[in-house]
RNA sequence: CGGGGUGUAGCGCAGUUUGGUAGCGCACAUGGUUUGGGACCAUGGGGCCGGAGGUUCGAAUCCUCUCACCCCGACCA
């Protein structure tokens, strides 16, 4: 018991110290590791595979809604940044310029993307001409640089991955559709597959993307009652088009510029699941995206029969689509325990000769500790069933929490408090730039969304007592 | 960019006040005993103490300057 409480310490305590109990569960459990230039960040095989688990959920679900994948260039000609003016002001105090090559100084500095929506727009331009050639239905997945003073493995570095949806619509009407849709593919993913209850609707004047029209986000709440803004989806309007000329000739014979949007996450995801799942023993991965969904723990591997037969129970799991790993490392298992635990594997399965005589094996699940034996014969319809249970646990708790740390606040007394006991607050706003600062001024808590649904708590501004029609929520946010 | 903090073995730390041969725990290697919640014994390997300069017979320790990282703010996914 004094060396379980020896583990523990190695991780900083949660309810103490959030941020460094964050840092430490990263390290710590190999998700990443700090790259050698300030702000970069290695991603480590057990966080890559995380990363690629999103990947392959997400990307399914952007094909089964009609895009394709592309890739565009790293290196963007500086002029192209210049093209959209709000674009440039957000972007280029963070972007980095590649200046000369080997010793030549460059005719035209390039900007490494921040994102990429100048040089996709340059592209559309070249291919769009006629109403039939859209929509335009394109995803990239791929690595962008901002250069950001601050940083954080996974939630903030100076090159980060993530996909970036951008999409040409003949009309307005249909694009502020897709802008949705995919909104609503983002929240439907972190309900189904991270098992994370997130806030979604629009975001203020002052928190949109640089060149949207509108942007909409959807924002997860951190153990720690902080926001973190999880993907967002923008509606361009014809901003871009117009900036970039991009023109098609429509059925009455008129040239026209595309209504535009675009949508990404990041692996800024990771971030928040470690964030939103976790717990003072470590990660506590969801099932779907855990790249160890069912690790096997052989017991007494010496004597004879257990490392077989704990192989044996991995094929049969493996071919019932489950990911496994047999740990036969010359570990105690008590160590083994609390390693898998801290690196938040979904199911724990112990198998030693006790278990084999009865044709039967331990199940421990992370997210309640429970422990439960489980008979062989029927073990991968039982796992099955118990990653799904331990999803939907896990989801439903995240609901709850997030449920428990809304608060409607009617004045900033109220609010202040809400917001220092680590709370979301839904509150009414005049929508005046001006109360939003002041907010922010006061409390260090900006705006997060403009929920869709807009049933009102009140009828006057928070900040200034004036009549008010906007339902809006409020919270610190990393 | 402001405020705070930390740099000594892979990790966690002591040693710095008062200068005198660089230590402890874990991890690692080998052998043996162990194995159902971080096993034990024995032996062993591993450091020019973040870097540069200075003071001194002598610097992890004192002085100056730097660099890196972490945290909190401001800015952003």
């Amino acid at each position: 018991m004094a060396d379980n409480k020896q583990f523990v310490k190695e991780i900083a305590d949660m309810s103490a110290d959030f941020p460094q109990w964050y840092t430490d569960v990263v390290l710590k459990t190999e998700l990443a590791d700090y790259g050698p230039v300030k702000g970069t960040m290695v991603i480590r095989p057990y966080g890559y595979e995380i990363w690629e688990n999103i990947q392959h959920s997400l990307d399914r679900r952007f094909k089964e809604t009609g895009h394709k994948n592309a890739y565009f260039p790293l290196l963007i000609p500086y002029s192209y940044l210049l093209k959209e003016a709000e674009h440039v002001e957000g972007f280029a105090p963070e972007v980095a310029l590649v200046t000369h090559v080997g010793d030549t100084e460059l005719e035209e500095k390039l900007v490494v993307r921040p994102t990429s929506e100048t040089i996709i727009c340059e592209m559309y331009s070249r291919w769009v001409h006629s109403y039939r050639d859209l929509p335009v239905l394109i995803n990239q997945w791929a690595n962008v640089v901002r250069w950001e003073k601050t940083t954080r493995p996974f939630l903030r570095t100076s090159e980060f991955l993530w996909q970036e949806g951008h999409t040409l619509h003949i009309t307005s009407e249909e694009a502020k559709e897709e802008t949705l849709k995919m909104l609503e593919v983002y929240r439907e993913f972190m309900q189904n597959v991270l098992a994370i209850e997130v806030l979604v609707g629009r975001k203020s004047e002052k928190e949109k993307f640089a060149g949207a029209q509108e942007t909409y986000a959807m924002e997860a709440m951190m153990l720690d009652g902080k926001s973190l803004q999880a993907g967002t989806s923008h509606f361009f309007g014809r901003n871009f088009s117009d900036a970039f000329d991009i023109k098609f000739l429509d059925k009455d014979g008129t040239l026209k510029n595309p209504y535009q949007t675009s949508w990404g996450v990041s692996t800024r995801l990771i971030g928040a699941l470690i964030m939103a799942h976790g717990d003072q023993r470590g990660l506590k991965l969801p099932p779907r995206v855990a790249p160890v969904q069912c690790v096997i723990i052989p017991i007494a591997t010496h004597k004879a029969g257990v490392l077989d037969k704990a192989y044996e129970i991995a094929e049969v799991l493996k071919n019932a689509g489950v990911r496994v790993e047999v740990d036969a490392r010359e570990q105690s298992p008590g160590w083994k325990f609390n390693e898998w635990e801290m690196k938040g594997a979904p199911i724990r399965l112990e198998i030693g000769p006790r278990d084999i005589e009865n044709g039967q094996c331990v199940l421990a699940r992370r997210d309640t500790q429970e422990k439960s034996t489980a008979l062989l014969a029927d073990i991968s319809s039982t796992v099955l069933s118990l990653l799904d249970e331990i999803h939907n646990n896990m989801y439903e708790q995240s609901k709850a929490f997030v449920n428990n740390h809304i608060k409607i606040c009617s004045n900033m007394d109220e609010l202040t408090t809400a917001i220092n006991e680590q709370n979301f607050v839904k509150t009414m706003w005049c929508g005046c730039p001006e109360c939003e600062a002041a907010v922010k001024a006061a409390t260090s808590a900006s705006s997060r969304v403009m929920p869709f649904d807009q049933t009102p708590v009140g009828d006057t501004c928070v900040y200034c007592g004036k009549k008010a029609d906007k339902v809006i929520y409020f919270a610190r946010a990393y």
